[in-house]
RNA sequence: GGGCCUGUAGCUCAGCUGGUUAGAGCGCACGCCUGAUAAGCGUGAGGUCGCGUGUUCAAGUCACGCCAGGCCCA
């Protein structure tokens, strides 16, 4: 009777992964993972989830991030620790908003408004989760273990209300402030645009381009200004210039007039024959003071207003390299003017028309408004030139429009006085790579500006803060029962529309306050989420404050700026904390071709595709091993994932299967491990592969804890190789053989016994990476055995390395007698000797004791391997090798310093004599040192025609002298293989006895079954050799070119 | 324009604090082995280490500059 349900190598890897789903689905194991360990706040292990947009479908990106944070839960998980993991949704903000635009035909503030604030929430309320099913589907395919049922989203009055608190707390520590900011804003529109849309329409135009002198105050000259934005000139402010750049003072032929300009354009803007009458810095120029164009602002002159500045952004690439600043009207000049004290002026209104004070041209659109401005510098002689400039602008996505940098109100969280704090706080945060944390990370928060945290959109959490019509006193709201007290309404949702129309009466005056109209960046949201997501001090105070902060958290580089950043500065402001421990970035995945992936380009497959294909261990393991845990980029390659299932997973369940196989051949069963010997008892073979296996468990554990996921794959492709290609390939007829005495049946158990631990321990050590192939083995090979039906390798323990069975000097031993085998290998390769032929012997030369005494103690073994009667061991190849020595530059180097070539040199000379002095543990002088053994690199070259091959101080040599002896035995070797191959050919299997009759005229093959009879017979199960015709059909096979006919019948 | 990352074989990537003849896998060519077999193993060809300058006895490795790609910011 069989105990192991017999492997299946047919099924494929996707079809056994989707059982195993449906076995976790049916016995609820990840709810049971999480609740058997013990709930107590010190045993938590807390992971935030970063919430993604809803709005689209997961992507490779999505995949790689799912699969750090699965894999590290997972490994906590065993370690005994309590994970939740809640999935989280960002529900708010501009993708959802722009893709209900979209849907409902709107375009713009304005439209929304006319269409409905209300209906258009609750429209976007209605959409934002359609994909998650999909989401769900895919992130559980993916293997990750998240809980979808129990998830938080941004949209969640809970989560909502633990915002507004949170920006009541910065609120009362004074670190809110209402400011301006210039940003891209559509006059169509109405509204501010993101950077990032700004930059999504560039089109070449043609715009006016004209020259402008604005008179000094103390000389009779002028500065020269240049702009393709006319209008903007009525809110200049000051002029910049690049302090180290050089200028002129040159007069114009044209007018006689006196003019400051950049050097580097003086012949460009006043003509290649103006007289210089001086050269001078910009710094020269800076406090200059000049006289307004317009009369609108005169009176800023007063606080320090049309005076000359130094700016960094100042060029000499087109105008004069003097810049008119209108610091409402572009960063770069708002910026500039900020810092010496100049506060901008802004006489545009939200659809573009000039205001009050600019009356001349008071509701004109600002475009249109151009040529009457150009006209009145004309008049008023100021201005020089007029030309037509093709430059690349930014236009409206939306509208159409050219977008122009306007001020616009905004709420700040201040930032800039906490960044020392908070890159304190950030050096106690493990960041892998380290340098994102160091470099990229510590470096932004170094220059960390204030955060601007509002957006004048509908889809959000509006900012809490009710404003006084007449006395502009502003309250902050901090919870739902607050407002609900003051307004005397039911609060029960927070958005926008739930609440804009609730007022109450002014604390100072008694009139009536109303809520200003902006609401939350969704990037303040996110940043609340450890404080949200637990609904924040309103319930769960104990649990958020003993699990804060998170021990883990995984995004991908993009978020440097974005969640790391908000998380940061949210929890530095709040609690004086970091909100994470530890951190894994991941870098991007590109298409194969180096480029993103792009749908439209349909440059790489599609996720689901390989998922079915290739399976989620093969798409996980091939992830983690890939640069992007390093958070570089990654060319996503089907191939790779392919490599995977070659190079894991199918030797990983060839291995199994082949452990299967005999075990029900054998009736082995799991209870019989207590009767093997104890594993210090066991043949060296098994101890050495137990602690190859504690040695891997060793590593793994130590990567893990440091959350070095990409160094775990390497030491297990390395593992698999030593388990399938050494350890069951040496072990393999210890499991088939007949086990005809105690030793026999001891070494059997031993095999049995070792072999199986080894699989289990491995499918539980690889559980957190290959979910799925480790289940599969599990249950297969612990659970159904035991008759578990609701087991699963992922409610076990992390195993940890058992030291005592760690045995480094016979992992060395076995290392070397690999490498001697590996290099006779070689040697047969090359000199055409195939292993089936037999050889007298190998020589194997070393001076050193210790691996001498390993080849010697694996004499039989290599033997075995290479297929010679003997092994000899020598200390002395003089007669093989020439030997030529270099010096270790390793060990030198040091030590010489420029003596390092005449050295180099002097070794390069040394004799054979030298030679065995080194090795017999002397020293020579070299250059007035002392050389020992060390200091010197040997390289053999055969002698003769001698068969050598040498690796480090390891040499091998191997005797290819044929006599009739080993001709014969040889003969009978491929005579058998041949027998095999019928075996397999007529589908026997493994344990079927046979009879055996031969046909054949070739006296020398006839001769060599005969002298082996008993052997031919053993390695082919045949009961019996006859030669001569048998019965049924003969099969001919080809011998070395001579013809073997074979009657090979099964036995019933 | 700024910060950071990346550039090593046809492809995907290793190369520790500078030190021998720069490695692995895939692919290619050739071969071996087979009681795990629609597997396994080996050998070989293939590299101006993006370019340049410098430091050093010695540079893929350190420094500086440049070029290309990427992420983020402006």
């Amino acid at each position: 009777m069989s105990s192991f349900r017999p492997v299946s190598l047919e099924a494929s890897l996707a079809e056994e992964e989707e059982r195993v789903l449906a076995h976790w689905a049916k016995t609820d194991t990840f709810a049971r993972s999480v609740t058997q360990r013990e709930e107590n706040v010190e045993n938590h292990y807390v992971f935030y989830d970063g919430p993604p947009f809803a709005t689209g479908l997961p992507h490779y990106g999505h995949l790689v991030a799912s699969t750090l944070k699965d894999v590290v839960p997972r490994y906590w998980a065993m370690k005994k620790k309590r994970v939740e993991r809640r999935f989280g949704w960002d529900t708010h903000g501009l993708p959802i908003e722009m893709e209900m635009e979209k849907e409902l035909g709107l375009s713009g503030p304005t439209s929304i408004r006319e269409y409905g604030v209300d209906k258009f929430n609750e429209a976007c309320r209605a959409n934002v989760l359609r994909y998650t099913e999909q989401w769900r589907r895919t992130i559980t395919r993916m293997g990750r273990w998240v809980d979808f049922d129990d998830d938080y989203k941004t949209m969640d009055l809970s989560f909502m209300e633990s915002v507004w608190w949170v920006f009541q707390q910065l609120w009362d520590k004074k670190r809110v402030y209402k400011g301006v900011r210039v940003m891209p804003f559509s006059w169509r529109l109405s509204t501010a645009l993101s950077n990032f849309e700004a930059n999504s329409d560039y089109r070449d135009v043609d715009d006016p381009a004209i020259t402008v002198r604005l008179k000094l105050d103390d000389e009779d000259a002028y500065l020269l200004i240049w702009t393709t934005t006319p209008w903007t000139l009525p809110a200049n402010l000051g002029v910049a210039v690049g302090s180290d750049m050089a200028y002129v003072k040159a007069r114009r032929k044209e007018d006689g007039a006196v003019y400051y300009v950049a050097e580097a354009l003086a012949g460009k803007v006043l003509g290649d024959d103006h007289e210089v009458l001086g050269q001078l810095t910009g710094q020269d120029l800076v406090g200059k003071r000049y006289a307004p164009l317009f009369p609108y602002y005169a009176d800023k002159k007063a606080t320090g207003a049309f005076v000359v500045m130094a700016s960094g952004h100042v060029s000499t690439e087109s105008g004069t390299g003097l810049v008119h600043m209108a610091p409402a009207f572009g960063e770069d000049d708002f910026a500039a003017c900020q810092k010496i004290g100049i506060d901008p002026v802004d006489p545009v209104d939200e659809e573009g028309r000039f205001t009050e004070p600019v009356v001349d041209y008071k509701g004109q659109n600002i475009k249109e408004a151009d040529k009457p401005i150009i006209r009145r510098l004309k008049d008023d002689g100021a201005l020089i030139r007029h030309d037509t400039y093709r430059h690349s602008y930014p236009f409206c996505w939306r509208s159409g429009t050219p977008l122009i940098y306007k001020t616009v109100p905004v709420w700040f969280v201040k930032v800039e006085d906490l960044r020392d704090r908070m890159a304190a706080i950030n050096e106690g945060i493990h960041w892998v790579p380290e340098a994102v944390g160091q470099k990229r990370f510590g470096n932004w928060l170094s220059e960390a500006r204030d955060w601007a945290i509002s957006r004048n959109r509908f889809w959000g959490t509006p900012i809490p803060v009710w404003q006084c019509a007449s006395c502009d006193h502003a309250v902050c709201i901090g919870s739902a029962a607050d407002l609900a007290q003051r307004s005397g309404a039911d609060v029960t949702d927070l958005h926008p529309h739930k609440i804009d129309h609730l007022t109450f009466a002014c604390d100072k005056c008694q009139a009536e306050m109303r809520r200003i109209p902006e609401v939350f960046d969704c990037w303040f949201e996110s940043g609340s989420m450890p404080y949200a997501q637990l609904h924040y001090p309103f319930e769960n105070k104990a649990k958020f404050e003993g699990g804060f902060p998170a021990q883990f958290i995984a995004e991908g580089l993009d978020q440097t700026r974005g969640w790391f950043y908000t998380l940061l500065v949210l929890s530095a402001s709040l609690f004086d904390k970091a909100p994470f421990e530890n951190v894994v970035v991941n870098g991007l995945v590109l298409a194969e071709d180096g480029q993103k992936m792009s749908k439209s380009k349909k440059n790489y497959p599609d996720p689901h595709k390989v998922l079915d294909e290739y399976g989620a261990d093969a798409l996980r393991a091939y992830l983690i091993n890939s640069p992007v845990v390093r958070a570089e980029p990654l060319r996503f390659s089907e191939a790779g994932v392919r490599e995977v299932v070659r190079s894991v997973l199918i030797p990983l369940k060839n291995a199994w299967s082949f452990f299967v196989q005999y075990a029900n051949v054998d009736g082995w069963s799991p209870d019989q491990v207590a009767q093997a010997p104890a594993a210090a008892d066991r043949p060296e073979l098994d101890r050495w592969i137990l602690s190859m296996l504690q040695s891997l468990v060793r590593e793994v554990n130590e990567q893990m804890d440091g959350y070095y996921l990409y160094k775990v794959i390497p030491p297990l492709l390395g593992f698999i190789d030593h388990l399938t290609n050494w350890y069951i390939r040496r072990s393999r007829r210890r499991f088939w053989r007949q086990a005809e005495d105690e030793a026999g049946r001891e070494d059997k158990s031993s095999a049995y016994a070792t072999l199986y631990e080894v699989l289990v321990t491995f499918a539980e050590l690889m559980a957190p990476v290959l979910p799925f192939l480790t289940e599969s083995m599990y249950q297969n090979l612990v659970s159904e055995p035991a008759g578990k039906t609701d087991d699963s390798v992922h409610l076990r323990d992390y195993p940890a390395p058992l030291e005592d069975r760690i045995d480094a000097a016979l992992e060395q031993n076995m290392a070397v007698t690999r490498t001697v085998v590996g290099l006779g290998r070689a040697l047969r390769q090359t000199h055409d000797l195939r292993t089936r032929q037999p050889l007298r012997h190998v020589m194997v030369v070393t001076h050193d004791d210790a691996v001498r005494a390993a080849v010697e103690a694996h004499a039989e073994l290599i033997c075995e391997e290479l297929n010679v009667r003997e092994v000899q061991v020598r200390h002395d190849d003089a007669d093989l090798a020439e030997v030529s020595l270099k010096p270790n530059y390793k060990t030198l180097g040091k030590r010489m310093g420029k003596r390092m070539k005449a050295c180099a040199a002097d070794v390069a000379g040394l004799d054979r004599a030298a030679f065995d002095t080194l090795v017999g543990g002397g020293s020579i002088e070299v250059q007035g040192e002392a050389l020992t053994l060390e200091d010197v690199i040997v390289t053999r070259t055969p002698k003769g025609d001698v068969v050598i091959e040498s690796e480090g101080e390891l040499t091998v040599a191997l005797d290819t002298r044929l006599d009739d002896d080993l001709r014969q035995e040889g003969l009978m070797r491929e005579v058998v293989s041949k027998l095999q191959r019928v075996r397999k050919d007529i589908g026997l299997d493994i344990t079927d006895r046979v009879s055996l009759a031969l046909v054949t005229d070739d006296d020398a093959m006839r001769s060599a079954v005969q002298a082996f009879e008993a052997r031919v017979a053993e390695e082919v199960l045949a009961t019996s050799i006859a030669f001569g015709a048998g019965g049924g059909d003969a099969v001919n096979v080809d011998v070395d070119g001579r013809v073997l006919q074979v009657y090979m019948e099964k036995l019933a």
